[in-house]
DNA sequence: GACCAGAATGTTTTCGACAACATTCCGGCG
DNA sequence: CGCCGGAATGTTGTCGAAAACATTCTGGTC
């Protein structure tokens, strides 16, 4: 059951007033102009201390606080983002959205977080919609889609837009931390395990997270002289993991499985296991993203602890940045960490 | 690597003003006054077809947007919900949010989602503080540990506030269909499989959801007529049920654990394997959501299916009722629902 | 054709904050 | 003592939308 909590009534005799004060309750408290009580506000410094003092106790007293939206209307600035995202339960990394929403918090702005089927074009045209009609200082693609991308390049922003993709497949000359970094650590762990042929399962490929997945993997597989033996899909979900094993008429002579996140890996190994092979005594299964679950599956899955709490800052920081046209600060987003756990072992001797 | 998409700038030719149209520009394309076009805007019926027809085609062409600051700034009225959640990757049932967020949306607001330490008083007082500046029409608690109920206590909202808490277990005399429904079921289900014994693996005490679900528990352990060897702490995560297995100088002479969410199942599950009990045939283990993972554990987890989407739009409802002042939508949340799967199985005999 | 009711439309004011500009205050100086 | 310059403070107008109020138009009536 909930419980239902009404704004209290303040007694007759309570100092606070029901009605928000405004500068100008402020400014006849105080015995001042509104004008002054407004200098005060944005901190100007011409005033005298005792002037100071007798804002400084009106506005206590009445318990001021700035109506934003009067604010916003004249300055034609608000203090929000905007940020589309995937729904967060689906997959792994919301925690891009935590880091974005508290980067935002502290720099004194509000992020409208909405979730959305990624893949719906209707749902992305619809929420944008909504989203450009409530004044903002700028919008943010947490998650990025051909969907998203396309839908953002048809809309028109008056405000800053900022798209996190992990790589830009298309024009990037720039390799992602995961191709540089992260997937040749965790291609070389197998490899010097002992495995030669792997198999990945991708996710969607109309995500750019999934693209640049495979176009890492496929490079760090060649960088290290091993063999691909295929690339099966999935969709990001466990339940793709499982059948994408499951669908294979028999299983194929690799003798690990690279899943681009680890909800697939976890799916992956049911089935696997399901079909009588040891994890890792037969095969070997990874993933990325080291959800907090992962460490406790069965095996425990070797994985890329990738920061995504890091990155959303970073996004935030970025548009951020072009909002108030300041330098990008200077952050750096911790590369993926090879997280080394049970589900990865020696390769089986023929 | 990262792309950053600007505004497109109109070119010369372009139809499309740089600057967002307002009514008045509006009118002034219309050639009538910014009043026909705001009591069109606001859906008057009083305007005659033609007017009505240059309006239309003034708005079009001018592609205007409403600047819903300047309209709430006069109508004192926003359409935005704040509202505060745990951090969404932390806990399984973000769906809430998505429901909630979904549901807003579809009434024409957008959710301010605010995710923080649900249990850091200072973190939620902060969030408090800077939603309460950003002009909302409501307020929802997602999440509702203590610290949340008090800080909402303490603070004064001059909007609706909400806060859904699984069950006011202090004043309550409306339990929820979790203890009615959902827990005798899965109880139930323990009981026909021969188990005589359990113990509970909870969540954090300040939790009210945790507080519903022990209390849920030993309800349908005594309804069922079975018996309760011990509760064990834990706090929603994997880490904590794995842990809670781990700390036990020996294990306990229950045949079934029943944990407070699927994460702590999983952690559990790991433990108890690695003590060397076979799931399910020494020992089951059943969880609470049924998280999309669950059905790909080790064994697939038997556990209650909870529809946490719908109980964020009912949330939403029942806030959007309070601040519009309508009745309460009949909506019901779908009561909980066993899902058994591999987890659990006929109790060992002795 | 003058008059009227009611519909259609225009004018003015309002919301809260801020900024440009106007005014007052103050001490210092000739 | 009056004037000056700069600091301190007040006055007025602005933002976009909406409501209150004012005005114009329309068709019907006698």
């Amino acid at each position: 059951m909930t419980i239902n909590a009404h704004t209290p009534e303040p007694g007759a005799g309570d100092a606070v007033p029901a009605k928000a004060a405004t500068i100008y309750d402020v400014a006849q408290a105080a015995g001042v102009s509104h004008q002054t009580v407004s200098r005060f506000l944005k901190g100007f410094q011409g005033i005298r201390p005792e002037t100071r003092e007798k804002v400084v106790r009106a506005l206590d007293e009445l318990g001021y606080r700035p109506n934003l939206t009067a604010r916003s209307l004249k300055s034609g600035r608000s203090h929000r983002i905007g940020a589309l995202t995937h729904e967060i339960s689906k997959v792994g990394p919301s925690r891009v959205a935590e880091g974005a929403s508290a980067a935002a918090r502290e720099a004194g702005y509000v992020l409208d977080l909405v979730s959305l089927d990624v893949a719906n074009p209707r749902a992305i045209e619809e929420s944008l919609e909504l989203i450009t009609q409530h004044d903002l200082a700028g919008v943010l693609a947490l998650s990025s889609t051909d969907e998203m991308t396309r839908a953002f390049e048809t809309t028109e922003f008056r405000v800053p837009v900022y798209i996190d993709v992990e790589v830009d497949d298309t024009v990037s000359s720039h390799p992602s931390d995961l191709t540089t970094v992260g997937m040749p650590a965790l291609v070389a762990h197998l490899a010097d395990l002992g495995h030669r042929a792997l198999v990945h399962i991708a996710g969607p490929a109309t995500w750019s997270a999934a693209r640049n997945r495979i176009l890492a993997y496929e490079t760090a597989v060649i960088g290290q002289g091993l063999r691909s033996i295929g690339i099966l899909p999935g969709d990001w979900s466990a339940r793709s993991g499982y059948e994408a094993v499951v669908a294979l008429p028999r299983l194929p002579d690799a003798t690990a499985f690279v899943a681009a996140n680890d909800q697939m890996a976890l799916g992956a190994m049911l089935a696997l296991k399901e079909r009588g092979c040891r994890i890792p005594d037969d095969v070997s299964v990874v993933g990325i993203d080291d959800i907090p679950e992962s460490a406790y599956f069965d095996p425990p899955l070797t994985t890329l602890h990738i920061d995504f709490e890091a990155a959303g800052r970073l996004s935030v920081h970025k548009l951020l940045a072009e909002i108030e046209g300041t330098e990008v600060p200077q952050m750096v987003v911790p590369p993926p960490q090879l997280v080394v756990r049970r589900s990865s072992g020696a390769a089986p001797s023929r």
